[in-house]
DNA sequence: AATACCCCCTGAGTGC
DNA sequence: TGCACTCAGGGGGTAT
């Protein structure tokens, strides 16, 4: 489900449940996600202690007492349930509970020391999980090479006109190319780009200093709204409303193939197509 | 080096 | 009701 406001609304609603525990008991259903689970992988955590729950652009890495750290992605239908000791159930980040029929691919299960559980569904498995040395974790195979975290200090628009130099490639492309900004996906590159006024097509390169710094800006605000807007569900997230996380924020041009554009005086009209094989939605009127 | 395409997997939705 | 087809938030890998 996850872009990184999804991800980290999914930290924040699992860190109550695993910082401080210890796995009593992991439960691997089947050999692998997207990947073989490295080898060893309930032995290895078996009877360590969670000591922190971080957040790498997608990824939720959680720092060991053993000195591994357990990289989780949620791929593109990766969820956490998470059973509170009470019973009481929950989903951090999710549109709506469902306590039924994700069990057929529950995959992965923890048993934590404070009673809590949590278990990992993924109906597509394109998530997975590694354990990484904590020293080598910067360098492994799935975090070597991120770009810059956009809700970092660093993302401004001098910084995005040096990574985007030269680039002959499509806006759309190098926003979602993780290696140069690590977390955005396709549903907020197509918001951010509607909400700066700058076209999907058109060459990263062309961007002058303004439009940049508009950018910068509207990636900052966008994941930051979609955060919080995740985040100020979690205190009731175990409540079946629809109100929740990902599929409840409104969207300004992802989804509204048709509809009239939202920026103020426009009057344009939302438009899809595809771009390196995904859909892209944008405002051929105000987006240039 | 940079870009373009295909792939992994399952389920939901649509149109006939 | 069934079938065929398209589409989906991820990224890894390979071929140009």
């Amino acid at each position: 489900m996850p872009e990184l406001p999804e991800v980290e609304t999914v930290r924040r609603g699992l860190e109550p449940a695993m910082t401080g525990a210890v796995f009593t008991r992991v439960e691997a259903r089947r050999p692998d996600l997207r990947f073989a689970l490295p080898s060893g992988f309930v032995r290895r955590l078996t009877g360590q202690r969670i000591l922190a729950l971080a957040r790498r652009a997608k990824y939720l890495l959680a720092d060991l007492s053993s000195g591994e750290v357990l990289v989780m992605h949620l791929g593109m239908s990766g969820r956490f349930l998470v059973t509170a000791p009470n019973g009481e159930l929950s989903e951090p980040g999710a549109f709506e509970l469902d306590t039924g029929q994700g069990q057929a691919h529950d995959h992965i299960v923890f048993h934590l020391s404070n009673g809590f559980c949590v278990t990992y569904n993924d109906v597509r498995r394109f998530g997975f999980m590694d354990l990484v040395g904590r020293d080598g974790l910067e360098a492994s195979r799935h975090l070597a090479g991120l770009g810059v975290e956009p809700l970092g200090n660093s993302l401004d628009g001098a910084l995005i006109r040096t990574l985007f130099e030269g680039k002959a490639a499509p806006l759309k492309a190098a926003l979602l190319d993780q290696r140069l900004i690590a977390g955005l996906g396709n549903i907020y590159v197509c918001e951010a780009l509607n909400r700066a006024g700058l076209a999907p097509a058109r060459a990263a390169g062309t961007l002058d200093e303004t439009e940049a710094a508009r950018l910068a800006q509207t990636i900052r605000d966008v994941l930051a709204e979609a955060v919080e807007a995740g985040g100020s569900t979690l205190r009731d997230y175990a409540q079946t409303d629809g109100s929740l996380g990902y599929f409840q924020h409104r969207f300004r041009a992802y989804g509204r193939e048709g509809e009239a554009c939202a920026t103020p005086g426009c009057g344009g009209v939302i438009e899809r197509f595809v771009q390196s094989g995904r859909s892209t939605f944008w405002c051929a009127t105000c987006q240039k």
